[in-house]
DNA sequence: AGTTGCAACAGGGA
DNA sequence: CTCCCTGTTGCAAC
């Protein structure tokens, strides 16, 4: 289950790694991940050198020269492994990517998980990263004038709202949890009853908990390019059920929130 | 708060006593109600013969030749008024439509309404009209066979189904009361909770109460083209808050149901 | 009481 | 723990 902590590392991490090496090789073990059928999907990527590589929310962009981008999102559970050569690969994955070097990397998705590629004029039509909202990373855009203007006028819960990606992008069901503990917030709070200095808490509150996170390599159940795992561990309320709320001492409950389940301190949270 | 019967009888007669007529002046008081400018309006009305009338659901067709028909919704509450001649006219009312004979009519809107015309060829985009559902008079379409190919796969409350015109047009929160109640069914009953006898019973309940109504010149506080009332005024359960059940003698009830009030006996409607 | 369009919400499937 | 599509529901506007 990454989220943009977890995300925003492995883009890093890939930059630094892949950056001017030249694709030799893709191979495919499930096509139903990609965008294209997969021929045209290899001969999109063989060939083409790595320019580098960001993210936007939970999607990973390489960019690729000339012309391609390849863009990768791990669903829920997934994992992005790079070898310097082909000793112990793991048995099992979805995706197979060689470079010209001899290094490689593998593509594994433990639920569903999307690896699409994009030639540079179809990648503005490219819907699922088209749509995304502003990236709590980028600080000149996640500024908290952005985020007022992107609340005004919604009228939905909080949480609903803070986990559509279009809205703000990168945020799951795992660090929402910590988010709106820290902001104080009940996730069925409505949009409009917030008052400014909520606002301004939950914006703090998400720039802190994904940085936080970020910080620390991310989240320990989960691992990075070079499968070291994170060192987040401590979830305020997010998975601690039962346990105590770490600010008044209540007991930390699980409750049903529309289609998704949320941790909270049913007294630190209105 | 006209509704099929209403609708379906005024129709008749604006076809009995219009047809052959033709139009010599169309006089607008309040052109929001209109699809177009009033100049446009009028030119594509005036000098027309009226070819015929007819209904579907809510919605009045009046055929003109050449090539023009004159849509008109009622809304909630409104009025078509045929006069012979200029003496005894409303004083008010937001359209008036004059034929060449000295006859004319006057519509009235008490809230909101629609007055469109359109060509031929622009009728089939007419949204509003294109996308309404079977008509429960029109015996041909309005089959057991057809109701329940639409309900297959449903999943919503019963009596959402049956107000939204898309899927049966005519029926509005008038009637819907004496037909679930004729159909024992409580208006959120989920769909594909029904039995096969429940909606056969529904599909006989809809034919029924709307026929009879139809027969009996539709509801006594809404009047036909003639300023005649109806004689349909002995709702089963509707607006009889508090009256008693006229099945078992339990009290019926006014209860809240989606975004509009249903009547009820509590015990007969499961 | 009516209709539309849109946002919000819920369920199923990949 | 994901995202997407669809149908449904609720709300505000004419």
């Amino acid at each position: 289950m990454p989220e943009l902590p977890e995300i925003w590392n492995l883009a890093r991490q890939m930059d630094e790694t892949l950056r001017g090496k030249r694709i030799a090789k893709v191979e495919i073990k499930q096509p139903k991940c990609l965008n294209l059928p997969p021929e045209d999907f290899q001969k999109l990527l063989v060939d083409k050198e790595v320019q580098g590589a960001s993210s936007r929310g939970k999607w990973v962009f390489l960019k690729l020269s000339p012309g391609v981008t390849f863009l990768l999102n791990l669903g829920m559970g997934g994992e992005v492994l790079y070898f310097k050569d082909e000793k112990n690969l793991p048995q099992k994955y979805r995706l197979r990517v060689d470079f010209q070097d001899g290094s490689l990397m593998v593509i594994n998705f433990f639920w569903f998980g999307y690896a699409h590629a994009l030639g540079d004029q179809e990648l503005p039509e490219h819907f699922p990263t088209a749509v995304l909202g502003m990236d709590p990373m980028k600080e000149g855009e996640f500024t908290l004038l952005n985020f007022k203007k992107l609340l005004k006028g919604k009228k939905g819960g909080i949480k609903a709202f803070l986990m559509d990606q279009k809205n703000i992008a990168g945020i799951g069901n795992v660090y929402i949890q910590d988010i709106l503990f820290t902001a104080g917030l009940h996730p069925n709070r409505k949009i409009p009853s917030l008052k400014e200095n909520e606002v301004e808490g939950l914006f703090k509150a998400i720039g802190e908990v994904l940085k936080e996170a970020a910080d620390l390599g991310g989240l320990a159940y989960e691992t990075d390019l070079f499968n070291r795992p994170g060192r987040f561990k401590d979830f305020l309320v997010g998975y601690r059920e039962g346990k105590p709320c770490p600010s008044c001492g209540l007991e930390i409950k699980k409750i049903k929130t529309g289609s998704t389940s949320s941790y909270i301190c049913p007294s630190c949270q209105k």
